[in-house]
DNA sequence: GAACCCATCATTTTT
DNA sequence: TGATGGGTTC
């Protein structure tokens, strides 16, 4: 037997031998669960001679897809390249464009992020008069998107809704978006797999292909799919029954994106037959980690039943941390990350939160005392303007029937073409049928165009020809000829030059992008596929795991990470679990917010801090929350705290949250000899007040080694040159021009600036 | 066409 | 509190 084999434990071996039939695979926390299905695809194609085109593996993300392609890579000589390893998404996307016609669409159709749909609905909603207020398109494009994850279609969604008025509206407004979405041969990212759903229902022999050819199966974090997710596997999974799913109920966390967990609960049921396996044994953390997330997760019904184990060592004790106000609780933390700077570096370091908006004030404490951190989340690259500009050049020159995108760029740079001029030519598109972009090529025979007319001419000129130039220019040639004949540059030079260099200077990276992607992706089409790979792909790499630096992420974004060091901030009934759902009262939604708490201390592998905060300012109320049920959920004795922080003690008297419980939960997870009451106060912790004041204020200028002209470096926006210093009210101010982040104005104190 | 003001409204998010 | 968007005004 290979050595890869030997390397496992009994439960993942079991996973990797048994290749036959359907599998449930319930992997633990840290169970080493990429690891066994690697050397599942390595085994299928070494030992059991499959091929490896005969093989179709699902991850949840891009970044899990590669990972996971990179390790199969190492155990397999060749041929891994021919294994499908990718997201739902981008396999149905693959899938889509061989059979588009099939289903109504032709293969060059674009997909839609949700800035291109919230244009699009907000055209849909316009013409039907209705109460914006009621009909907002964010929250109709959520039903939309429930109901089309759910796999109910506009005709099922009117009947189902045919009772009550709003829901009519809502049916119609979504028979009215598909219909447009076709029309502009485009897809949102739901569409992708129901319309995949779709194909394999309207076209057997489509399907009959794919469940020829893929005889082996695997899906990764099976506790998030959703019901189109499914159907597309139980659809494929069809042909040869060789199914395996991998995932942990206990971290099922996108509910509210539409995921169901009863998928792998009820997997036995689909499946009678099915081999379950369970890994239980963790890798990961330390005993005193998984116990107190044991207790916590233990909480909740409706599991599978697991329980974690470890063979590492006890370490040290859960901490938990209660601070008065949210800027203590994040410069405690910020603090101990620099006290432990000793025994871990920072890049072993995260910091987790339930919303993205406690990130500030981190950030604030990570300048405050110069620890580079790098944030995880915010805006996403390619929803940045000036490259979705690029984009939509693109897209318009790739499929000139998405009128989302040639509509964005009609006047983009301003060409002088206005509102009422757009609103004239859609409606000759409508009332003949034709597409925006045809509509503009006949702009002749529209009425009252003859001002803009030649506007229009030209705009329509330079698309021909750069789509002349499409057939023959690489990606990259053909952005920097955009970006000439547009004279772009010139246009974002005008709000400011500052501005315009990060700007340019994100369109230099979408560039490389394209030079990269041309290089390794050679085959035909290219300009199809990259738009492509830019819909499907959230983020240019995140994997920047340059240098050492703490993250900071929510702890939705967290899963299926792990850290050497974790602190979860935020631990307050109100936050986490947060206010919607304590007023909801729904207990299932309690159950998830619980699981999200599972998945975050479970990132940890040695030390893991709980913090709260007594008072904190939330949408410009000061609230009072009690300490979070779920700190509450750990056994006394698994918790070192300080006297200001024992969970019993704090929130009472003040905060009234609906449904708070007091005191400690009821229910306690098995195992482990009866543990009982609180421990008392008096566990140490050390002193975890810090000071503020001095070190971190007033800076006199002839104090300061760094004058105008000198190259200096901040800990988040990098290397720049100083500009100019000078005398502010309370501290020395210091304009720098950084390289990447443009002129920003800084207090000498705070900014920490080191010269280089 | 752009600057400005006021109202509104706030989880989590990958694809 | 803060970002965002619609509407108004110049």
């Amino acid at each position: 037997m290979d050595t890869y084999l030997q390397n496992l434990n009994e439960a993942q071996r079991t996973a990797v031998r048994t290749t036959e039939g359907p599998v449930l695979v319930l992997a633990g926390a840290g169970s080493g669960k990429t690891r066994a299905l690697t050397c599942r695809i390595a085994y299928l194609i070494r030992e059991k001679g499959v091929k490896p085109w005969n093989i179709l593996a699902i991850t949840f993300t891009n970044k899990a897809a590669r990972e996971m392609r990179s390790r199969v890579d190492a155990l397999v000589e060749y041929g891994a390249d021919a294994v499908w390893i990718s997201t739902f998404h981008a396999a149905c996307a693959r899938i889509l464009r061989r059979h588009a016609e099939s289903i109504g669409y032709s293969s060059s159709f674009t997909i839609y992020d949700t800035d291109d749909q919230k244009t699009l609905m907000k055209q849909v909603i316009k013409p039907l008069n209705l109460d914006p207020k009621d009909y907002r398109e964010k929250a109709v494009l959520a039903e939309i998107s429930a109901a089309k994850n759910a796999l109910i279609g506009p005709e099922q969604y009117k009947k189902e809704h045919d009772d009550d008025y709003r829901g009519r509206k809502i049916a119609s407004l979504y028979a009215e978006y598909q219909r447009q979405l076709q029309q502009n041969n485009a897809m949102d990212f739901d569409d992708l797999l129901c319309n995949t759903v779709e194909l394999f229902t309207k076209d057997p022999f489509a399907l009959e292909e794919y469940q020829d050819r893929f005889r082996y199966i695997l899906v990764d974090e099976y506790q998030d799919t959703n019901a189109a997710q499914f159907r597309i596997t139980s659809l494929l999974a069809a042909g040869h029954r060789n199914l395996c799913v991998v995932g942990d109920d206990d971290q099922s966390i996108y509910k509210f994106r539409g995921a169901d967990i009863r998928n792998i609960l009820d997997f036995e049921k689909e499946y009678p037959d099915a081999t379950v396996i369970r890994m239980e044994q963790n890798y990961r953390s330390t005993g005193s980690i998984l116990e107190a997330a044991n207790y916590v997760i233990a909480n909740n019904k409706g599991r599978k039943g697991k329980r974690l184990w470890t063979e590492n060592d006890q370490g040290e004790k859960v901490e938990f941390h209660r601070l008065d106000t949210e800027y203590d609780e994040a410069e405690w933390i910020v603090s101990r990350i620099l006290r432990g700077k000793e025994t871990t570096s920072y890049g072993n370091c995260a910091v987790l939160y339930r919303s993205n908006a406690q990130s500030r004030i981190l950030e604030e404490k990570c300048i405050q005392f110069n620890v580079p951190y790098r944030l995880v989340g915010g805006v996403n690259f390619y929803q940045r303007k000036e490259i979705k500009d690029m984009i939509c050049y693109l897209k318009t020159i790739q499929n000139g029937q998405d009128d989302v995108a040639v509509q964005r760029i009609l006047n983009v740079p301003r060409r002088g073409i206005g509102q009422v001029t757009m609103e004239r030519v859609a409606m000759y598109a409508a009332s003949h049928s034709i597409s925006f972009f045809e509509a503009l090529e006949q702009v002749k025979l529209i009425p009252g165009m003859e001002r803009s007319g030649k506007k229009i001419q030209e705009f329509t000129d330079l698309i021909h020809e750069l789509r002349q130039l499409a057939g023959t220019f690489s990606i990259q040639a053909l952005l920097e000829e955009i970006l000439k004949r547009t004279k772009y540059e010139e246009e974002l030079q005008k709000e400011g030059a500052v501005e315009a260099q990060s700007r340019m200077e994100n369109i230099g990276e979408l560039i490389s992008k394209a030079a990269g992607f041309e290089e390794e992706d050679a085959e035909e089409e290219p300009l199809g596929r990259f738009l492509e790979e830019i819909a499907l792909v959230a983020d240019v790499d995140e994997t920047d795991d340059d240098g050492e630096r703490v993250t900071l992420m929510t702890l939705h974004a967290s899963k299926g990470l792990e850290f050497p060091h974790v602190y979860i901030s935020g631990m307050e009934d109100g936050l986490f679990p947060s206010r919607m759902t304590l007023q909801t009262g729904d207990p299932g939604e309690l159950e998830e917010e619980r699981r999200l708490c599972y998945v975050g201390m479970t990132r940890a592998r040695e030390r893991l801090f709980l913090t709260a905060a007594g008072s904190r300012w939330l949408h410009g109320e000061k609230q009072y929350y009690p300490v979070s049920r779920f700190v509450r959920e750990i056994p006394a004795d698994l918790l070192k705290t300080d006297r200001n922080s024992t969970p019993e003690r704090s929130g009472y008297g003040t905060g009234s949250l609906p449904g708070r419980t007091t005191g400690m939960a009821g229910s306690r997870a098995a195992g482990g000899s009866g543990r009982a009451g609180m421990a008392s106060f008096g566990s140490q912790t050390g002193s975890f007040l810090f000071r503020t004041g001095k070190e971190f204020t007033r800076q006199d200028p002839g104090k300061l080694d760094y004058r105008a002209g000198d190259r200096v470096r901040h800990v988040k926006f990098g290397d720049g040159t100083v500009v100019k210093l000078e005398e502010g009210k309370s501290d020395t101010e210091v304009t720098v021009l950084f390289d990447k982040a443009g002129e920003k104005k800084l207090l000498a104190g705070f900014a920490k600036l080191v010269r280089i």
